[in-house]
DNA sequence: ACCTGAACACCGTTCAAGT
DNA sequence: ACCTGAACACCGTTCAAGT
């Protein structure tokens, strides 16, 4: 569901968006580096410098990429807070390792070394209110609560790139949402 | 301590070397994306063309570079493991994130998903002999002690990823050994 | 056997010019 | 105000040719 290969004139405001969709598009097939600007100009029916009114560089709009993916993060840790779930902790960790597997690349983006290098502000105030929703979980302000939730957070965010890496291995018969269960409730 | 900018015949077979070398160089001061064949080439004094000669294409190249990070890494814990330390989870934990912050570009290589892309059978068995070093601290063989290894290993990888990215905040007078440690013996 | 020179098909980006 | 066309300075890669 979206602007595909319309040849409709972008004169109405509507080419960011267009860009954006596409550029989403790209990302999850063919992961940042197969994400050229050309290609996205041609994909979406307009010149190759085009794109450029819109977003200053590749970079720029790899930015609001990341932005947006920051964005439905929080959403979904808000979603689940919200649901008020008996045990927050591993309902939490459960969403946050799944937004990372259904949205592969769109993670490994939203932590692109290369996108802090040049840190532009709106990256890093959705990547704070992103992890802000995660404090909703965490243990007090004391010095133990604190690093219990950074202990918690370390082995959620590791399991999720370690998942995405393909780094770990299933046993036969194991289910993905099972084994998450598992590794989050250690303690 | 390396070769620099020899103008000496490489007609001797070190140009492989030579290229590796100047690539890790440039790999840790400029990160993946800032590793151009052309680039190395030039700081090498060699012709574009030559590093052809020695490896298919740039995907080879950074292969190799990711395969001497995993005998790196292989070392260091195998290193860790024969010194016999009091809390052998703690000192692998440490000398794990101490890895990563020390060698952050050539780790992140060691993990990029591009390189997996198309998957080298080198590249997977040096990650599995690195990975092997971590079995000497897991908890035996059963399905309890399996979700207890993989626990401790999501959170140290989550912890040096994320210390990486540059994500998690240390407290003012906090360094980051204490840190480590605390959050390792977090259980 | 190992390297050079020149070329090919691309990039991201810029800039005058069009509407 | 928004987009096009053509150009610039690069890439990775290939291939004939040199030694």
């Amino acid at each position: 569901m979206s602007t595909s290969l319309s040849n409709a004139p972008y004169h109405h405001g509507n080419l960011r968006h267009a860009l954006l969709d596409a550029a989403l598009l790209m990302l999850q097939r063919d992961g940042e580096a197969g994400l050229g600007l050309r290609d996205l100009a041609r994909a979406v029916g307009v010149s190759p410098a085009a794109p450029y009114r819109h977003f200053d560089s590749r970079a720029a709009l790899l930015e609001a990429l990341a932005v947006t993916g920051f964005q439905r993060f929080t959403a979904a840790m808000n979603a689940v807070a919200a649901s008020q779930p008996p045990d927050l902790l591993a309902a939490m960790g459960q969403a946050y390792v799944r937004f990372a597997l259904d949205n592969a690349a769109l993670f490994r983006l939203m932590f692109s070394p290369q996108l802090k290098r040049d840190n532009r502000p709106g990256l890093r105030m959705a990547a704070d209110a992103a992890f802000a929703t995660l404090r909703q979980v965490s243990g007090g302000d004391t010095a133990s609560g604190r690093i219990a939730a950074l202990a918690a957070w370390t082995k959620v965010h590791g399991l999720a790139v370690l998942l995405l890496d393909d780094q770990i291995a299933l046993q036969p018969g194991e289910d993905i949402e099972a084994l998450i269960g598992a590794i989050i409730g250690q303690q």
